[in-house]
DNA sequence: TTTTGATCATCC
DNA sequence: GGATGATCAAAA
């Protein structure tokens, strides 16, 4: 396992192979040391799961999968294999996202073709004895993508309109806006309320859980939003 | 310092 | 219990 998956269906066909596996059996295989936790590691998961899928490299520009336009996406889930947490997709370009329509826009380049890849994320299971779940090959159907466009013009012209001060994460129906940044002290630069660039905490743009709880419910016949008790 | 990978910690 | 705002590490 060394080279690239050259096809969608290799790349599927590894990832499905990781089905079922704790993440200890892959960290051991790739002579990757386990942390104690998350809480100092919060992307070892998906990094491992990186490597494990023989993505060309970490930490670049540009999909996970250059050739074939695909992004890895772990996605933290529970028993039920509902997703546990929201899923950041891009930093939210606040200097230039002004004329950025949905077409070209860096959420929509990351979100065109997603490789859902579950893993179990029971904060009471130790990290090693976590598994990986079904894999998930996603591209967003027209509801989706539209709801998806919609959410970023809007908060987009928030952004342009110099509201991104007051631009909180109840904001958008599938999209949100939240921090993304080292601590609460960093800041960008982007459109003030004046007209003038103002100083502001770099922002990020992330899925919410409703969202891809949707998503993997299309799929794999999940409890949906409001399921009630079984029978 | 920025981009990549996300989860943590707190408040409601 | 769940969402929001804050935070952590590695790599380039």
């Amino acid at each position: 396992m060394e080279r690239a998956p050259a096809s969608e269906a290799e790349l599927f066909a590894r990832a499905r192979a990781l089905a079922g596996h704790p993440l200890g059996a892959l960290a051991a295989r790739l002579e990757v040391p386990v942390p104690p936790d998350l809480s100092r590691a919060k992307g070892w998961v998906g990094q491992l799961l990186e490597r494990a899928l023989d993505a060309p490299g970490t930490s670049r520009a540009g999909p996970d999968f250059p050739e074939l336009g695909v992004e890895l996406k772990t996605l933290p889930v529970d028993a039920a294999g509902a997703p546990r947490e929201s899923t950041f997709v891009c930093t939210l370009p606040l200097a230039r996202s002004g004329g950025l329509p949905w077409p070209r826009s860096p959420a929509r380049a990351k979100l065109s073709r997603v490789l859902w890849l579950p893993v179990e994320a029971d904060p009471v299971r130790p990290l090693a004895d976590r598994r990986v779940g079904h894999p998930l090959l996603w591209s967003p159907s027209p509801a989706e993508e539209a709801t998806l466009a919609a959410d970023w013009d809007a908060l987009v012209e928030l952004v342009e309109a110099g509201f991104v001060e007051s631009l909180t994460a109840h904001r958008g129906r599938a999209l949100q806006v939240r921090p993304k940044a080292a601590d609460a002290r960093a800041r960008t630069w982007a459109p003030g309320a004046t007209g003038d660039p103002v100083r502001t905490l770099p922002r990020g743009l992330y899925l919410r859980r409703d969202f891809t709880r949707a998503v993997l419910a299309r799929h794999f016949r999940l409890p949906g939003p409001r399921a009630g008790r079984s029978a």
